[in-house]
DNA sequence: GTTTAGCACTCTCGGCTTTAGAGTGCCAAA
DNA sequence: TTTGGCACTCTAAAGCCGAGAGTGCTAAAC
């Protein structure tokens, strides 16, 4: 279902059966109610029919352990990042999605959608509206992006429209300023060659491949050649930058009574904004398989202090091509936050397998 | 330059010189500040030579008048609605760019972009950057995108690629889910008749047009006419809805010292989101020329409340496309967000229609 | 040896009072 | 008409206090 490896090495000495049941009961009191938990509640709440001293004797060696910190002396305890981690490795236990709700997802992002940012747009609303957290849906990464068709179209004289049609279900187009005017005729050729070439490499592929090609041959240089190549250069050159990511729901971490700090949470919208790190922290998710975690500050850096991000990867066609998932204050509920984004990504998978096909 | 004239229709009563001086020198002190400005700070700031006392008398009369306002009885006067429409209308001295920030745009906004959605974002980038509030573009309206060229494309036995180039320097594509399949020949037949006959006409009327044909020709259909409508209902049917329009730079509002109620900006970010009432607004601007601003509720729906919105509409070849603008708090920098908007439409007016013929 | 009750101690939070300062309005004099 | 003076008002910050929650430790009970 998901990886329960941690992702920082947890080596976590073996703790008793009891230990376990009521740092389990902490931490999911302290998701529901957001405060500090003390030893009378997590007596009463554990079930185990305890008495809070004993209770205290086991925070204090959680706290010990690095699971719990104290905020002060006379404060409950709240669970620590590594406390946050063992819980998620080890304790908890998830709750499906039920059928309806599978359905309902399924048909929001089954419904054929043109291009690859309106998808993604969907996609992050779903994960957003599910979890009332942030959503975010990391578009496919260029360089495996593949074509599927090309086609040029004369607009004026000097302007070819140049036509991608790519393998994610999404069609791309390029005006190229060109030196001298092309037939229809020749922009056919051009794109027939192309389309007998290269269907199915990937976008660096094609363009890189041109250019070796061009040099060897440069002297019998013929008339078709020169159009392909010439269309080729700027069709396939510069990728437009265009979205790398979409987020939806920042209004949600508004609500977070957590993050009502109001500059840590501009720090973090800017974080949206300043794609760099964010596109970084997700790049490290793309080769995991299945659900990834990171709690607070294992993310590496500062502005997801006091969050997490649970990520997974979706694949067409076996290959990865983007990641998905969501970003909320440290406290989320796991335990269907995690549903909610496994199923999300296989089926977007699913999808795009279906339709690319 | 902009339209003075007041929006709610300002009959203001006649104030003699003195009076409008220290209104001017007050909403600026307090725009600089964001503090109630007392009568001694304003007499020193007017340069006037007046004694506190004095200058005290006149706040009163203006309080009396409606221009200001005293948050409680002793702390200074506050500009209101009504005082900062004087002050915009009759009082302002702008400040025009100089020209190496005119060059600076002009080079950001004529760099070739491909689609509408991304100019849209590079010039509220620009509109954000440069004033530091939140920059809004919308994207031309619908119903005056006018077809430039259309061409279809196979690329599978019931499935074609239609592709519409307008008049917004923008190109579109859909994919037509299709009862037989069609050769390539039928689609470029059925293009040429397309572009033949409807070049320069908005969607709607093309959508329109061609229905009307079909009644009236129902009977003598032959093998082209099927195709063109075949092709022509889908690709001219629902439009896709895709992004009215696109903000940028909301973070700069959590820095206003004035919005910080955290509750209000949430109100104000998920305004952002139902784009109703923001769409709604902006398009009372379609039809004035040159710059609107609206002063905090004049706007109309609450979630302004304490913010300002500065307006103009760009057009091309004559016609108002869309609307751009920024929003910020009421005490925001006039004197140079007004001519930022203003200039910033019309480069991106002349952008706009150069690319475009 | 583990668990529990009891107890003294610590710390925060909310409410209350106090105080300093800013600014006003009004009156009487210039 | 303008100005200085003065009493008055209101806020914001600081300080204070008591209630409540929770702890750690110790000694007794199981």
């Amino acid at each position: 279902m998901y990886n329960r490896e941690s992702i920082s090495g947890g080596n976590h000495p073996a703790l008793n059966e009891r230990t376990q049941h009521l740092l389990k009961a902490l931490v999911e009191r302290y998701i529901r109610d957001g405060q500090p938990v003390g030893s009378r509640t997590l007596a009463r709440d554990a079930g185990l029919d305890l008495s809070p001293a004993t209770v205290r004797n086991v925070m204090a060696d959680l706290e010990e352990l690095g699971y719990l910190h104290s905020p002060h002396t006379s404060a409950g305890r709240v669970p620590t990042a590594r406390g946050y981690r063992l819980f998620i490795d080890a304790l908890l236990h998830l709750r499906p999605l039920d059928g309806r709700e599978v359905e309902m997802l399924r048909q929001r992002i089954d419904r054929p959608a043109q291009n690859g940012a309106e998808l993604a747009r969907t996609v992050s609303d779903l994960l957003s509206g599910f979890t009332r957290l942030a959503g975010v849906v990391m578009l496919p990464r260029r360089n495996v992006v593949t074509l599927r068709h090309v086609e040029f179209l004369s607009l004026s004289d000097n302007r070819v429209l140049a036509i991608l049609v790519l393998n994610t279900q999404e069609v791309q187009n390029r005006i190229i300023q060109t030196r001298r005017p092309y037939s229809t005729a020749e922009l056919q050729q051009a794109a027939h060659y192309l389309n007998e070439q290269f269907t199915g490499k990937d976008l660096q592929q094609v363009r890189e491949s041109l250019l070796r090609e061009l040099r060897e041959t440069r002297d019998s240089l013929d008339r078709l050649m020169e159009t392909v190549v010439e269309m080729a250069e700027q069709t396939f050159e510069t990728e437009p930058a265009g979205e790398d990511y979409v987020v939806a729901g920042q209004t949600h971490l508004m609500q977070c009574a957590d993050l009502s700090d109001l500059d840590k949470l501009r720090q973090l919208f800017e974080a949206f904004n300043h794609k760099r790190d964010l596109l970084h922290l997700f790049d490290q998710c793309l080769h995991a398989e299945g659900v990834q975690i990171f709690i607070g500050e294992e993310s590496g850096f500062g502005a997801l202090e006091g969050c997490s991000v649970v990520t997974a990867p979706y694949t067409v066609e076996g290959q990865v091509l983007g990641v998905l998932g969501v970003i909320g204050p440290t406290r989320m509920a796991y335990d269907r936050v995690i549903p909610v984004v496994d199923v999300t990504a296989r089926l977007l998978a699913a999808a795009l397998n279906e339709q690319g096909s």
